[in-house]
DNA sequence: CCTCCACCGGAAAGCCGGGTCA
DNA sequence: TGACCCGGCTTTCCGGTGGAGG
């Protein structure tokens, strides 16, 4: 009797190591950013030595190899100290999450925990306790400490300016080690947000990072499919048109690395021993609506709220919407869904996150004498019911979708 | 050239639900 | 059990502003 699992067997497979299409996955070499490594290594070299490396900052996109750089370079320094018998530890902090100055010392704390040692709870303690048992163990562990903080322009908010005082005053509160900075930042004009004082604390070595060209693309992702691919499932034009799509799109290499694997299952779903130009165009789509339904899942109610607003708003014709025409219809649904609306300054801030998100295109405009607004548009995809999506499980949003549309069709 | 609109957006403060600690 | 702390979300306050129209 047939097994219904037969048809899914992987014998076949265009696959042979799914590991190197995983967005963690560090390759063993590095190619297309040897300037910057190169200083890199220049500047963390003085670490093996016992001294204090230069800060240093990260700029780029993202998607262009900073994170998996520092990431190389920390292995193999890493991997160096062992050798020659000299303590190296670097601490890789991503604050999309860990955001507050609490939970990075915590973060950092955690990762010097010996038996023995408190655990320092997820709330509760005042931040200056936390900065002085992490100086603790740090000293107590001694060599020198490069934290890498990943995603630091998440930090970058007035009360987060403490952190990087605290982090810039290491050296000068550690007895036993050293410690040296690693920031990450998708923003280029991140800096400019820092205070003064703290920026010139800090000191840091500006590196750079550009978004891929098509071709470096192309290069990448015929690496990962050298390693990664059946040979003869794939061909170097079908990445370069791959790579091309991406190019144009964003740089991002990241994305550009599961488009491929996208494109490979779809491949694998056709039963096609080779990756064909139809089975990226075909995963491209579908990353695409992935992309945008997940964050319309995820949308907290006024979000929701606000962009079924912009949809009504399409829907009825509404030519140039701006703030004032989303807020209008926004707490007519509030109003019919029963609930207490924003404030228009939330409102503002809502709608600047779905430019963020590319959920929307915001554009401010002056109208003259009519004043200054934003001019907002959907960026949804085609074939994307978003009001259905986040409709789902919500009878808030369908009681104000619902009588929304009653009220406009009288109107 | 000046006014003035309809917002913008930074800063600060408040609220609230989660937590620790003595 | 009350004082205290953290962090996310929101409101409040308010100075700022591009450019059409007078």
């Amino acid at each position: 009797m047939a097994n219904i699992f037969d048809a899914a067997s992987r014998k076949n497979s265009v696959f042979i190591d799914r590991r190197v299409f995983d967005p963690h996955h560090s390759p063993s070499t590095f190619n297309h950013r040897d300037s910057q490594i190169r200083t890199m290594v220049m500047n963390l070299a003085d670490a093996l030595e016992g001294h204090i490396p230069g800060n240093m900052i990260l700029y780029g996109p993202s998607g262009t190899g900073k994170t998996a750089a520092t990431r190389f370079v920390a292995q193999q320094l890493e991997e160096r100290a062992q050798i020659i018998g000299s303590r190296v530890y670097t601490h890789e902090i991503n604050c999309q999450h860990v955001n507050t100055r609490y939970r990075v010392l915590h973060g950092i704390s955690e990762t010097l925990r010996e038996s023995g040692d408190q655990v320092i709870p997820f709330t509760g303690w005042p931040a200056d306790r936390v900065l002085s048992e992490t100086i603790r163990r740090m000293d107590r562990q001694g060599g020198v400490h490069i934290l890498i903080l990943d995603e630091m322009d998440q930090l970058a908010s007035r009360s987060e300016d403490q952190l990087l005082y605290d982090l810039t005053s290491l050296n000068v509160l550690l007895k036993q080690s050293r410690a040296s900075i690693i920031g990450i930042s998708n923003d280029i004009g991140f800096t400019d947000k820092i205070p003064g004082p703290i920026r010139s604390r800090m000191s840091a070595e500006d590196i750079i990072f550009s978004p891929y060209s098509s071709n470096e693309l192309s290069q990448i992702l015929v690496e990962r499919a050298k390693v990664g691919l059946r040979k003869g499932s794939w061909e170097e034009v079908t990445m370069r048109f791959c790579a091309d799509l991406s190019a144009k799109e964003h740089g991002d290499a990241r994305r550009a690395i599961d488009l491929l694997r996208v494109s490979t299952l779809r491949a694998e779903i056709a039963q096609s021993e080779t990756i064909e130009i139809e089975h990226i165009q075909s995963a491209h789509k579908q990353v695409e609506h992935e992309r945008v339904i997940g964050l319309l899942q995820g949308l907290p109610l006024h979000q929701k709220l606000t962009l079924t607003s912009i949809i009504i708003n399409e829907r009825n014709g509404v030519l140039t919407q701006t703030t004032g025409t989303i807020w209008e219809t926004y707490v007519q649904a509030c109003n019919l869904a029963g609930m207490k609306p924003l404030t228009s300054r939330s409102l503002s801030s809502i709608i600047n996150g779905f430019h963020s998100a590319s959920l929307a295109h915001v554009k401010n405009v002056s109208l003259g004498r009519r004043g200054r607004t934003k001019h907002v548009s959907s960026l949804l995809p085609r074939g994307i019911d978003a009001i259905r999506i986040m409709c789902e499980n919500n009878d808030a949003i369908n009681l104000a979708v619902n009588g929304t549309y009653k009220l406009q069709r009288r109107l």
